[in-house]
DNA sequence: TATGAAAGTTTTAAATA
DNA sequence: TATTTAAAACTTTCATA
C-alpha cells in the first residue's frame, strides 16, 4: 500500500491542498509538466490512499456552530473492553471531529465543535452516560486564531 | 455577508463536504432538485463565504508527519503588544494547523503535526526565542482515533 | 425552475520520443 | 518508460424561455 512519493508528487499534492477544484492543466503549469503524467500521479496517489476525500471548508459560525470545546480525559480504566467501548462512542458520536489517545498523565483529547454551551453539555452526558471516565476537562475557545487543514509540504 | 440558510443548502453543503469532487447532477439528485438551482445555491454560499476552500484531505503518515503535538499554552502577558507578537508567530508558522484562544487557566491551545519530536523541539525552541510564555505543555500522540473536517449538518 | 447550447475539463487511447 | 497529442464523454456555466 505505500507509494514512493516524489519532489514533483510533493508539489503536485501541496497544489491540490490549495485548491483541488484548479483544473488538471493548472497543476501542470504550476508543478511545471503536462496534463496527462500529472493526472497518472493524481490516479496513483488516490488509489495508493495518500490522497484521500475532497471536500470544502464551511463557515462553521455562518451555519450555528458557535462555541469550540477541546475536552481533555483521564481514565482508571484500562482494559481492552473499555476502550473498545469509548472508542466506539466517540466514533458514533458526529459533534467528535478529533479524537485521540494520548501519552502521558492525559489519556485523550478531543475537539467539539457544537451549537452552543447546552449542546456541549448534551454531548458530555451522554457520553459518561455510555462509559466510565476518571476526570474530564472542558476547555471553551474564545476565539479561532488559526485553522487550516494543510500540511507543510515544502517547509 | 450574511445569507439565510435553509434545508436545502445545508443538504448541499452536507454532500459537498462529504465529496466536492461530485458532479452537480449528482449533487441535484441527492438533494432532490435540479441542476441550475443547485447551482445557483452554490454560487450564491460561496460569495457569502460560507463554502471556503475547496481541498482534499492527506495521508499525514504517508508524508512523513509521523507525530502530532497538542500544545497547552499559559502566558502571565496579557498586553495587546504581546498577543499581537504570539499572534503574528502562529500563523508564520506553517507547522501549526490549529490556534485557539481559550476561556481560563489555560490560555491558549494548539495543534501542531510534524516529522518527528526532534521537528516539534525546533518549533518550540523557535516560539519561546520570539515570545515570552510562562508554561507549555506539549500532549503527544499516540493514535488518532478520529479525524473529520465535517461538521454535523444533519444531526 | 427548466432547457439547452457554448466553453471548458476529465479521461482514455494512440502515437511519439 | 514517460510524455505528447488527439479525441470522446462529461461538466460547468450562462442565456433564454
Amino acid at each position: 500500500m505505500t507509494v514512493r512519493i516524489d519532489a514533483t508528487d510533493r508539489k503536485i499534492l501541496a497544489e491540490l491542498q490549495r485548491d483541488a477544484g484548479q483544473s488538471l492543466d493548472e497543476i501542470a503549469r504550476q508543478v511545471g509538466s503536462s496534463k496527462t503524467p500529472v493526472w497518472n500521479r493524481i490516479r496513483k496517489l488516490r488509489e495508493a490512499g495518500v490522497i484521500g476525500q475532497q471536500t470544502v471548508v464551511l463557515d462553521a459560525e455562518a451555519l450555528g456552530f458557535e462555541a469550540c470545546f477541546f475536552v481533555l480525559i483521564r481514565t482508571s480504566e484500562h482494559e481492552a473492553d473499555w476502550q473498545q467501548a469509548f472508542l466506539k462512542a466517540l466514533k458514533d458520536r458526529p459533534e467528535v471531529q478529533e479524537a485521540h489517545r494520548l501519552a502521558g498523565d492525559i489519556d485523550y483529547i478531543l475537539k467539539v465543535p457544537v451549537q452552543n454551551a447546552r449542546a456541549y453539555d448534551k454531548f458530555y452526558q451522554a457520553l459518561i452516560s455510555e462509559v466510565r471516565v476518571h476526570n474530564v476537562t472542558a476547555l471553551l475557545s474564545m476565539e479561532e486564531i488559526k485553522s487550516t487543514t494543510m500540511l507543510p509540504l515544502n517547509a
